[in-house]
DNA sequence: CTTTTTGCAAATGATTTGCATTAAC
DNA sequence: GTTAATGCAAATCATTTGCAAAAAG
């Protein structure tokens, strides 16, 4: 009842430990991938009294503090995944959004040189692979089965 | 008068050549990376009757064509290019949002091979380089000189 | 007891939707 | 003439802001 992990990560990360934090950290690590709205709904099957601005809250300083990491694929809404600091990237599929993780195929901080960085001093590379996932790939093949 | 390069694209993509249409494609190609409410403006200044509604729903429908590619880096709002088809990539600065082009640095086809794509299937890698653009390197080494 | 978090309500801001009017083909 | 595009108004939706009450250290 005491000295989860979570607890740990909060006071390293010199972050007060709170019900609605525990619980956030708990469903994202739970739920890779896992959009705020969800987040929202399951800390709320937990803790019905969580605000929906507290999670944002919550979001905002656990991926500030680096004990989560927020995803945004364009064109869809806020993720996040508690895989943190080992720069792997992700698929998503362009049908129904689904996200896997990806570690990164040039090896050794892959595509962190870019051929001309413009005098850009670069921390980062972000690589999100388009594609369709299995599932609706084969939707797609045998549209009559599914639908 | 007539057979605007622009003009030739839209027939090409099977679209109707219209006013708004022209002056977006005109006002993207000579502003890369530039942002929605930026394109309305440009627009206006031409033409003030189109409507900032006409403007997003002309953005999206030479999206669709393959005539200019919609990115939006997390955080960010949506920007626009006319470079099409070269499957570059950009340089974003975290602190003011500048963005650069950058061609790939594997060469051919660079990312696009992830090193397991979870049974995905592949189209388009896309890399966002995060760091620091110049002019924002410079005034945080010289903070006194700029603010 | 002091500072950080939470909860609540309302605001913001980008983007979309529906429908009548107008222009392109 | 048909069909696609535009203009206008209002709606939606994720996310943020401000402030008082509650909880953590």
């Amino acid at each position: 009842m005491s000295r989860s992990p979570h607890e740990v990560a909060l006071r390293e990360a010199s972050l007060r430990v709170t019900q609605p934090r525990l619980a956030v950290l708990a469903v994202v690590h739970d739920h890779p991938h896992i959009d705020t709205d969800a987040v929202i709904g399951r800390v709320r099957s937990d803790y019905a009294t969580v605000s929906h601005q507290t999670v944002y809250d919550v979001l905002r300083a656990l991926t500030d503090a680096g004990l989560i990491r927020r995803i945004q694929p364009a064109g869809s809404t806020a993720r996040y995944e508690s895989r943190v600091g080992d720069n792997h990237h992700h698929v998503v599929c362009r049908t129904c959004g689904a996200i896997a993780d990806v570690d990164c195929a040039v090896g050794h901080t892959p595509c962190l040189t870019a051929s001309d960085d413009h005098g850009f001093v670069v921390d980062e590379a972000e690589v999100v692979y388009w594609g369709t996932c299995p599932e609706c790939a084969a939707a797609a093949l045998a549209p009559s089965l599914t639908e």
